[in-house]
RNA sequence: GCCCGGGUGGCGGAAUUGGUAGACGCAGCAGACUUAAAAUCUGCAGGCUUUUGGCCAUCCGGGUUCGAUUCCCGGCCCGGGCACCA
C-alpha cells in the first residue's frame, strides 16, 4: 500500500522540518523592519537564562510566543519576535567552580548550544536583533544610565543587611541559606550590614500603582499581587517620648486603636536597643542572638517570636501612660522606622508577642454584641444596680466582681478571646478610649489625627510597603557598578567617556571570592574629580538590571544610546509572555525601568507591555527508590514502565533496567533534584519539533501547569500522521471546481458549516482567548469530520479542499514545518505560509435551521427538543410540556413558573 | 506567617456572560485488518442501580437562584511569590 519512495505519502518530520527551517533561514523570513504603513505587533517571550540546555519550560514559553507571533503575522501585521540571553548570574559561578572553567566560557558555550536548540524548534525569531547581556556593548548602556541616575539623585548608597557566611567569609544569596545555615559550609548564617547601592523605586510607587489601571491586558492576579507588594496605606505617624532616650516615631494604619497600646517594640539594631544593651549583658546577648539566621522575609516571619524589655519607658501621647519598650525579633530596622506601637487586643502578632512576654492586653474596639452589653451595664450603673463603673472593670480586664448576667458573660467571652485566642482586628466601635468612646473607625482616625497634629505628636502619612531596589551584589559574574571611591571626593560616578567599566572574562575562579575583588590591580584607578589614586567599586549589578530593559534594546539593535527612535515604532510590547514566578519582582522592575527610560526621553509610552500572559509550570510524575539509609534515589520517568489495571488505573511502576518495583512520588515541577525532567532534545529527536510543539499547546491551557506525558505525545504524532495522510490523499485526487454554496447537499452543508464554525472558534481562541488547547481540539474534531466524509463528487472534493486549506493555515502557528510542506502539497508554490491571509468565516455557511433545547423540570434535565432556530417562547414551552418524558414529572403537580431561554433551555418549575 | 492562584472521570483537560457536566486527547476494554507484529480502522466507556428508567456526582460544609463547575461565606489540600535563584 504505502510507497516509501514517495516522500509525500509518509510523514517524516526530520526532512520536513529541515526543509522548512532552511527556507526560513535562506529567505531571512522573520527579519523585520520599521514600516509606518503597517500595523506592528511586538511579541516578546522572556529571554533565556543560558543554563546549559533548553528545558520544557522554555519549549512551552517560546511555543506560546511563536503561535501568537505567527498568528498575528497571518493577520497582516508587521510582527517582531526577538530572542536573547540573560547571561549574567549566579549559576554560571556555581558551574564554573564545578567544572573548573571561567563563567564567561561556560556561558558562551551554553548560548551556542541553546541557540541551536531554539532553531530546531522552528521559532520565528528575528536573530539579527539578538542581545547578550554579559557583553560590554550591552551593559555599557546600563552603566551610563546608572551614572545619570546618580546625578539625578535616583541612585544612592546606604547600609543594608545581607546573609553572611562566617566560615567562607562571603555574602550568601537567600537561595543559598537553608534552615538558617550556609549551603556549603553548614555554618549558622549571620546578618551583617554593608554599604550597598539602591535605586529609588519608591519615588515611582504612586505611578507604579496608578498605571496598573492602564493595563487591562494584564492578568488580575499579577496586578493584585503588585498592588499588595506596593502596599499603599494611609495612616498616622505617631511620636512617643521616651524617658531617658530619644523619642520613638511609629507608623500605624490603625490610629483608632491608639488608646489600646500597651507596649512599644523596636528592632534589635535600633539605637535605643544598642543603648539598652550598653552595660546589660542579658540584653546584649539577646541582640547578638537576633543576628543569627537569614534575612528573607519568609524566614523572619515564621521564626518564633522572641523579645526582651529594654528597661526604657515611652509616654503615651494622649493618656500619658508609661509604656514599656521591648526589643522584638519581628521588628526590622530596614523597614519603616524600626519601631512599632503594639496593640495586642487588636493585632494578632502583637497579641501573640504579648502572650509570650506576659504583657497586658487592652480592649479598645468592640463589636455590636459587646457594645450592647456595655450599654446594658451602663443602664444598670445609672439605675444604681451596679456599684463600680464598668469601664474600670473592662480596663482591668476583669469582671469577677460582678454577677454573671448575660451582658457580663458576653464581655467576659470577648475579653477571653482577644487575650488568649485571637485579637479582634475588625473595625468596630471604640471603648475604654476616653474622649473617643463611641466613635467608629473613620471618626476615631480623624479625631485622633487632629488631636496629635495639634500637639505636634502626630502626622497623617501615606506609607508604602515597597522598599528601594538594592542593586549591589558582592559577586563576580555581573555588570560592574561604575563608581570610583576617592578618599577626598567620596563615591564618584565613572565619567561617561570612560565607560564601559569592563568585567574581565578570562579569570581563574575558585568560587569564594570574586576575581575582581581578589585582584588588587583591577580596582586601582584615579579619581575623575581630583586625579588622586582611587579605587573602583568591585560589586556588580543585580541581574534584574539587565532584564529590565532588554525589550527596548531589541527594538533598536546597535543604537549608540541605550534606546533610539526606532523603539518609538515598536514599543510598547504588544504581548509579553513568561512564567508567573516573575509576577512581582521582574515585572515591577521592568515597569519601573521603562519609566526611567521615559523620563530620560528615550521612550514615549508609560508602560512597557500592553498584554501579559503568564504560563504555568511544566510538571511530571516522579519515581524513586529508598536506599538503605532511607534517602530517596529519584528515577527519571524515561527509565520507568507503568502498570495499569483493566480500567486504566495506575497500579504500580517498575524500572526498565531490572523490572523491579519503584515507588511513585507524585507529580512535581520538573527539576534536577527530583530527576523528573524530560529532555526536549530527546523528544525532538524522536517525534520532531511540530509534535512537541503541538503537545505542549494541547495538553493544558497556557496559564495552568502542564503535565508531560509521553503517551500523550504519541497521540499528537498520530494526529500529525492522519493530517498528513488526509492532505496528501486529497491532493492525489482529480481537480475539483470551486465550492458552489447553492449546489451543496445536506452532508456537504454540514461539513462546510463545521469548517466555518471552526475558523470562527480558532480565530477567537488564538487571538482573544489564548486558549490554544481548545483551538487544537476543534481542529482535531474537524479532521475527524473530514476523514468520515467520503463524498468523492465534484462539490464533495471542493468542500474537502476548502476544509483542508483552512486547516493547514490554522495549524500553521502551532505546527509550522508540516504546514509549510502541506501548503505546497495543496498546490501552492513554496512560500511563507504566514504571509497568506487568514481564512475568513463565511457567515452564510453558519446558518442553522434547527437548534437543540434542553428541557428541565425543577432544574433537572428531563429531555431535549429539536426546534426551529427562531422559535417563539410560548411555542417552545408548549412543545416542552408535550414531551412524554416531561409529562411524567408534571402529572398531578401544579406548574408554578416556566423559564424559557430562547434556543437554550426550558425549565418548568412545579410545586413539590 | 503574609500576598496571589488552583482543586471536574483511571489521567490531561472542556463547558467563553449563571443555562444539557465530562468536548478533544491519553490510558483502558471489545472488535476488524494481518501468518504475526507494528501501523491503521470501527465501537464502548463518570459512579451506583431493581436498566425503555431512576438516583448520585465538578475538594468539604453552608448560602443566593427557577437553575451553580461558574456568584457569596467558612474550611481543607496543592502550587507560585516574599525583595541576593532567574
Amino acid at each position: 500500500m504505502t510507497d516509501n519512495n514517495n516522500p509525500q505519502e509518509t510523514y517524516d518530520p526530520r526532512t520536513v522540518e529541515t526543509a522548512a527551517q532552511t527556507f526560513w533561514n535562506d529567505t531571512h523570513a522573520f527579519e523585520v523592519h520599521e514600516d509606518a504603513d503597517r500595523e506592528k505587533f511586538y511579541c516578546l517571550s522572556m529571554f533565556m537564562y543560558p543554563s546549559g540546555a533548553m528545558h520544557m519550560g522554555h519549549v512551552r514559553n517560546y511555543t506560546i510566543g511563536d503561535v501568537i507571533s505567527r498568528f498575528q503575522r497571518m493577520q497582516g501585521k508587521n510582527v517582531l519576535q526577538p530572542m536573547g540571553w540573560d547571561a549574567f548570574g549566579l549559576p554560571a559561578e556555581n558551574a564554573a567552580i564545578k567544572h573548573n572553567t571561567a563563567p564567561a566560557r561556560w556561558t558562551y558555550a551554553n548560548i551556542e548550544r541553546m541557540r541551536g536548540q531554539l532553531r530546531q524548534m522552528g521559532f520565528a525569531y528575528d536573530w539579527s536583533r539578538e542581545v547578550t547581556t554579559c557583553k560590554p556593548e550591552y551593559y555599557v548602556h546600563e552603566q551610563r544610565m546608572f551614572v545619570r541616575l546618580m546625578k539625578k539623585g535616583l541612585a544612592y548608597r546606604r547600609n543594608s543587611v545581607v546573609n553572611w557566611d562566617p566560615v567562607d567569609q562571603t555574602v550568601l544569596a537567600n537561595e543559598q541559606v537553608i534552615d538558617g545555615r550556609g549551603w556549603r559550609t553548614g555554618a549558622v548564617v549571620q546578618k551583617r550590614e554593608i554599604p550597598q547601592w539602591f535605586l529609588k523605586i519608591t519615588d515611582y510607587a504612586p505611578q507604579l500603582l496608578d498605571d496598573l489601571d492602564k493595563l487591562p491586558g494584564w492578568p488580575d492576579a499579577v496586578k493584585t499581587m503588585q498592588r499588595h507588594w506596593l502596599g499603599r496605606s494611609e495612616g498616622l505617624e505617631v511620636t512617643f517620648d521616651v524617658e531617658g532616650g530619644d523619642p520613638l516615631t511609629v507608623f500605624t494604619t490603625r490610629p483608632d486603636t491608639l488608646m489600646g497600646v500597651t507596649y512599644l517594640a523596636i528592632a534589635a539594631e535600633h539605637p535605643l536597643a544598642l543603648k539598652a544593651a550598653d552595660g546589660n549583658v542579658e540584653i546584649a546577648d539577646f541582640l547578638q542572638s537576633c543576628k543569627s539566621g537569614g534575612v528573607s522575609e519568609a524566614e523572619l516571619e515564621t521564626q518564633e517570636k522572641r523579645g526582651i524589655a529594654t528597661g526604657f519607658y515611652a509616654i503615651h501621647p494622649i493618656s500619658g501612660e508609661r509604656l514599656p519598650v521591648w526589643v522584638a525579633n519581628f521588628v526590622l530596622m530596614g523597614y519603616g522606622t524600626g519601631a512599632v506601637m503594639c496593640v495586642p487586643g487588636h493585632d494578632e502578632r502583637d497579641r501573640e508577642f504579648a502572650q509570650v512576654c506576659k504583657l497586658p492586653v487592652k480592649l479598645v474596639v468592640a463589636d455590636e454584641g459587646v457594645i450592647d452589653a456595655i450599654k446594658e451595664l451602663d443602664r444598670d450603673l445609672a439605675a444604681g444596680v451596679l456599684a463600680d463603673p464598668m469601664h474600670a472593670a473592662l480596663h482591668n480586664g476583669s469582671t469577677d466582681a460582678y454577677d454573671k448576667s448575660s451582658a457580663v458573660r458576653v464581655i467576659d467571652e470577648f475579653l477571653h478571646r482577644i487575650r488568649n485566642v485571637q485579637a479582634f482586628t475588625a473595625h468596630g466601635t471604640l471603648v475604654n478610649s476616653g474622649d473617643f468612646d463611641g466613635m467608629d473607625f473613620e471618626q476615631a482616625f480623624e479625631a485622633i489625627a487632629v488631636r496629635l497634629e495639634a500637639d505636634g505628636r502626630g502626622k497623617r502619612k501615606v506609607n508604602w510597603r515597597l522598599r528601594d531596589w538594592g542593586v549591589s551584589r558582592q559577586r563576580y559574574w555581573g555588570c560592574p557598578i561604575p563608581v570610583i571611591y576617592c578618599d577626598d571626593c567620596g563615591a564618584v560616578p565613572v565619567p561617561e567617556d570612560q565607560l564601559p567599566v569592563v568585567l574581565p572574562e578570562d579569570v581563574a575562579f575558585s568560587g569564594v571570592r570574586s576575581p575582581i575583588k581578589a585582584d588588587p590591580e583591577w580596582r586601582k584607578c584615579t579619581c575623575p574629580q581630583c586625579g588622586k589614586p582611587a579605587e573602583r567599586e568591585t560589586d556588580t549589578f543585580d541581574t534584574f538590571m539587565e532584564s529590565s530593559w532588554y525589550y527596548a534594546r531589541y527594538a533598536c539593535p546597535g543604537a549608540a544610546e541605550q534606546v533610539d527612535a526606532r523603539a518609538g515604532y515598536w514599543l510598547p510590547v504588544d504581548q509579553y509572555i513568561g512564567g508567573i514566578e516573575h509576577a512581582i519582582l521582574h515585572l515591577l522592575y521592568f515597569r519601573f525601568y521603562h519609566k526611567l527610560l521615559r523620563d530620560a526621553g528615550m521612550v514615549a509610552c508609560d508602560e512597557p507591555a500592553r498584554n501579559l500572559l503568564c504560563q504555568g509550570m511544566v510538571v511530571a510524575e516522579t519515581f524513586y527508590r529508598e536506599g538503605r539509609d532511607g534517602a530517596k534515589e529519584w528515577i527519571n520517568p524515561a527509565d520507568v514502565d507503568v502498570q495499569r489495571d483493566e480500567r486504566g488505573r495506575i497500579t504500580g511502576a517498575t524500572l526498565k533496567a531490572d523490572g523491579k518495583r519503584v515507588e511513585i512520588g507524585g507529580v512535581e515541577k520538573m527539576s534536577k533534584s527530583k530527576n523528573n525532567g524530560v529532555d526536549p532534545q530527546a523528544m525532538i529527536d524522536k517525534y520532531g519539533a511540530d509534535t512537541v510543539r503541538l503537545f505542549s499547546m494541547f495538553a493544558a491551557p497556557p496559564d495552568q501547569s502542564l503535565e508531560w506525558n509521553e503517551a500523550g505525545v504519541d497521540g499528537m504524532a498520530r494526529f500529525m500522521r492522519r493530517f498528513w495522510r488526509e492532505v496528501t490523499t486529497h491532493a492525489g485526487q482529480p481537480d475539483h471546481p470551486l465550492v458552489d454554496s447553492s449546489a451543496l447537499n445536506g452532508a456537504q452543508k454540514v461539513l462546510r458549516r463545521q469548517v466555518h464554525e471552526t475558523i470562527a472558534k480558532v480565530s477567537d481562541d488564538y487571538g482573544r482567548r489564548h486558549s490554544f488547547n481548545t483551538a487544537i481540539a476543534a481542529l482535531m474534531e474537524l479532521l475527524n469530520a473530514v476523514s468520515r466524509f467520503d463524498d468523492m463528487s465534484d462539490q464533495g472534493r471542493a468542500v474537502r479542499h476548502e476544509a483542508l486549506e483552512a486547516m493547514v493555515l490554522m495549524l500553521d502557528p502551532v505546527t509550522p514545518h508540516v504546514c509549510h510542506q502541506l501548503w505546497q502539497v495543496l498546490g501552492h508554490a513554496e512560500q511563507l505560509v504566514e504571509d497568506q491571509p487568514w481564512p475568513k468565516v463565511d457567515e452564510s455557511a453558519l446558518v442553522r435551521d434547527t437548534v437543540t433545547m434542553a428541557v428541565q423540570v425543577n432544574g433537572k434535565l428531563r429531555g431535549t427538543l429539536d426546534v426551529a432556530a427562531g422559535i417563539a417562547k410560548d411555542e417552545a414551552e408548549a412543545q416542552a410540556r408535550a414531551l412524554p418524558s416531561v409529562q411524567a414529572f408534571l402529572e398531578g403537580k401544579t406548574v408554578r413558573k416556566v423559564i424559557v431561554v430562547p434556543g437554550k433551555i426550558v425549565n418548568i418549575v412545579v410545586a413539590a
